[in-house]
RNA sequence: GCUGGGGUGGCGAAACGGCAGACGCACUAGCCUUAGGAGCUAGCGCCCGCAAGGGCAUGUGGGUUCAAGUCCCACCCCCAGCACCA
């Protein structure tokens, strides 16, 4: 019979359609045990799906039918991260409303999934563009602010000229734009920011408990950057009266001996309070300015150390009393620390290229215990973090409102709960401005609105939040999507939570990944959800890769179109071509031959004759393994195995049967459900039971005996189970084979494993 | 530099310390055919050989073991992330 994968596709893509997919809805009241396997949602871009997408979607709709047959209740939910750049960019283009376009571009990415036949509970389907959705993001954004973790402050932030809007630390790549590249401002603004600093260790702390793959927790570790050291005070003379004191956070007390000099970042304040003390102000001055002139990524492409001593000024050692210069120096960084450092040449390596520069003395000094130096000079125990606050405002129109009332009496005001959502207005104009506010302040009739404190005139918060605030907490609300009391009713998110498996690109990691788990514990702190993590298992998918080995780019012209796969060969073997490619979360090159192996295994399947013949035991016991290979390396995720043990399998039978279309099911669910309905059977294989193995159909009473000679294979033959040495050496001394090796049949040892092999020693 | 992950045929890759290269692509030969670029069968790591057979092979060099792709030590190379964080 010819695979006419369009038609079965189509056909069975309809009969799941049914009752609003109602084969794959997740019950909230089930006794099942429950199982919530999530995908990271996309941006529906207006490229569509891409191949990267179906391989994550297609690992985790195999997992998830896998678990169905299982017994298990599971919530599999699919929706939009739908704000954002692109869609703004291209309404400006075109002078269409970005919602207009996120609904379209919607409407297409929906196609191609339910295309693949991809088995989401569609019932539950989010957009954070919805008002009825971004009410609760802004929800949590005014709990963030009634607790004092959503703050405004005038600081040095990273200004994006391109995209004419500033961007977290997360978001700046090598001293870029992490969207578009371009060499990223600094710009002192007045901005929102979550204090995440304060979560900082409980965000590192809960880590361990995670099963998450180690390289991503170690990157939320390097970015969290905790260090323990001390707070230390170095009292500072010059030649008139002065009483201040230079700290410095150092993590090595113990080295204070060795001190020669101190370094203070350019911005810090000594400097300015040192004023006319400095002897040389002028060209202190100078320098300073041009340290504040070089970009982050000048400073980090040339690592020449530069600096300058503040003469007429010295620093005193509290350990020894000695006197020591003070020097003015960018490679100290203002936002770490205290921004001054204690210079220990010796001991580090940044402060011994500087010393040997400017030829400041480094000395031998025996190290001395931590604790007694903290003691001695009074000083503190002080643990740093790297990690830095989030700045949260975006000068840009597509995003959520930040719920806020900029009051001339009251000051900043939040927005009364009973007021959410605080919409989104239409403009004529998104082009952003250039300046620290976005195109909302155009709308003076927005914008204007009377003070819920004190009913005073007074204005709305302008800028909106950033792309990231949509996806903080979208793993809850699939869980309630249409509740209007709250955010998650409490009994389904006890039921639901946590994540079970959580599948998604490691571009995540320190974006995404840790600002869902910044909010995820406030949540938790508020009582607002049961759980102090939000993903209990984290998997990334490999990046795939185009034909020529790099990544996939239009401007490379090397990106594979999904449709264009599943036009010519069906989304069956699409699916299995993108999991047999290699491990799961290896990157891979696409092999534009490859997906031909595949369509040619459903074709030879396709054409097995539905009427059984009676199996032999030899094929009955390659079925009982072949359940047995399949069902492990679905739950280990390797899926490339899988699909070789059903192909090996396959080679072998003359009919199909039942328990090998239900092992194909997961993964070519349309090809094996029209199969299953060829055999006479009325039922969805989604409900139906995953088969089993028995331990003892897969033991084989007979083996190949490998004949080792001095540990090299020589020679083997068909021996029964349970054989024992004896009998073996016997067996196999006999053997003309072994003869040439050992011609006296006298080895001098042999080495005998049961089942397995004997090794003769000579 | 630090951290994480890797180096196995022409390619993607398999391999509880026990026959290296399963499965697939490509390739070769043959078959079928309504001559379809997506059919079927067989072969296919490298070297010597008509063959039988043998030798060599999992980045490099050592080690442990009856036996090492797998374990241990040192080194080289590749990929990713972070990087003047005191």
């Amino acid at each position: 019979m010819k695979y006419d994968f369009k038609k079965i596709e189509k056909k069975w893509q309809k009969e799941w359609a049914k009752g609003e997919y109602k084969l794959w809805h997740a019950s909230d009241g089930s006794k099942k045990p429950k199982q919530y396997v999530l995908d990271m949602f996309p941006y529906p871009s207006g490229e569509g799906l891409h191949v990267g997408h179906v391989e994550g979607y297609t690992a985790s709709d195999i997992y998830s039918r896998f678990l169905r047959m299982n017994g298990y209740n599971v919530l599999h939910p699919m929706g939009w991260d739908a704000f954002g750049l692109p869609a703004e960019n291209y309404a400006i283009k075109k002078k269409i409303h970005p919602s207009i376009v996120v609904k379209n571009n919607v409407k297409n990415f929906t196609r191609q999934l339910k295309s693949l036949g991809f088995s989401y509970d569609w019932q539950r389907e989010i957009n954070t563009t919805d008002p009825d959705y971004y009410k609760w993001t802004q929800w949590i954004f005014l709990q963030l602010f009634k607790k004092g973790l959503a703050y405004e402050a005038e600081i040095p932030v990273n200004w994006c000229p391109n995209d004419k809007t500033v961007l977290a630390n997360e978001e700046v790549i090598d001293g870029g734009c992490e969207r578009c590249g371009t060499k990223v401002e600094r710009k002192k603004l007045k901005q929102w920011i979550l204090k995440i600093t304060a979560y900082a260790d409980r965000l590192l702390a809960d880590l361990d408990g995670l099963d998450w793959p180690e390289r991503v927790k170690e990157m939320q570790r390097n970015w969290i950057g905790r260090s323990e050291g001390a707070l230390l005070k170095f009292p500072i003379t010059c030649n008139r009266p002065y009483s201040g004191a230079l700290e410095i956070f150092t993590t090595r007390p113990d080295t204070i001996a060795g001190v020669t000099y101190m370094v203070v970042a350019p911005e810090h304040p000594l400097i300015a309070e040192l004023g006319e003390h400095i002897e040389n102000l002028s060209e202190v001055k100078k320098y300073i300015e041009k340290a504040k002139n070089k970009s982050d990524r000048e400073r980090q492409e040339n690592k020449e150390k530069t600096g300058i001593a503040l003469k007429g000024v010295k620093a005193v050692n509290p350990w020894n009393k000695k006197e020591t210069p003070i020097w003015v120096s960018d490679y100290v960084l203002m936002n770490y620390g205290t921004g001054a450092i204690m210079a220990v040449p010796q001991h580090d390596e940044r402060d011994r290229e500087f010393a040997e520069k400017f030829k400041l003395p480094i000395i031998d000094e025996p190290l001395l215990p931590n604790e007694e130096v903290i003691k001695k000079v009074g000083g503190q125990k002080k643990i740093n973090y790297k990690l830095r606050d989030w700045i949260f405002s975006r000068q840009r129109y597509w995003g959520e409102p930040i719920p806020i009332i900029k009051c001339p009496t009251c000051g900043n005001v939040g927005v009364p709960e009973a007021d959410l959502p605080v919409t989104l207005p239409k403009v004529k104009n998104y082009e952003p401005t250039g300046e620290a506010e976005s195109p909302l302040a155009g709308i003076a009739k927005w914008v204007k609105v009377k003070c819920p404190q004190c009913g005073e005139w007074a204005k709305r918060e302008t800028n909106t939040m950033p792309q990231w605030a949509g996806s903080c907490w979208y793993y809850l609300r699939y869980l309630d999507p249409s509740s209007r009391e709250s955010l998650v009713v409490g009994s389904k998110e006890k039921h639901w939570m946590p994540v079970d498996l959580y599948l998604g690109g490691i571009e995540h990691a320190v974006l995404h990944l840790l600002y869902a788990r910044f909010w995820h514990k406030v949540l938790f702190d508020i009582g607002a959800v049961s759980t102090k993590e939000p993903f209990m298992k984290l998997v990334n998918q490999g990046l795939i890769l185009g034909p020529d080995g790099h990544k996939m780019s239009k401007s490379k012209g090397n990106v594979v179109n999904p449709d264009e796969m599943i036009e010519q060969f069906g989304a069956d073997s699409l699916r299995l071509y993108e999991m047999f490619m290699g491990p799961l979360e290896d990157a891979k090159p696409w092999d534009p031959r490859g997906i031909v192996g595949l369509f040619r295994f459903l074709q030879r399947v396709n054409s097995l004759s539905v009427v059984g013949v009676t199996i032999s035991s030899a094929i009955e016991r390659a079925l009982h393994q072949t359940i047995k290979k399949v069902t492990e390396d679905i739950k280990e995720f390797h899926f490339n195995t899988a699909i070789s043990a059903l192909m090996v399998l396959s080679n072998k039978m003359e009919s199909l049967n039942p328990e090998f279309v239900k092992l194909l099911f997961p993964f070519a669910p349309h090809l094996a459900q029209e199969l299953w309905s060829r055999m006479g059977n009325k039922t969805f294989l989604d409900e139906e039971p995953w088969p089993t193995w028995d331990e003892k159909m897969i033991q084989e009473d007979e083996f190949e005996l490998i004949i080792q000679v001095n540990g090299k294979m020589r020679d083997k033959f068909m021996a029964s189970r349970g054989i024992s040495q004896a009998e073996a050496e016997k067996s196999a001394l006999a053997r003309e084979a072994v003869k040439k090796w050992i011609p006296d049949g006298q080895p001098k040892k042999a080495v005998f494993v049961k089942d397995r092999l004997i090794n003769f020693i000579i």
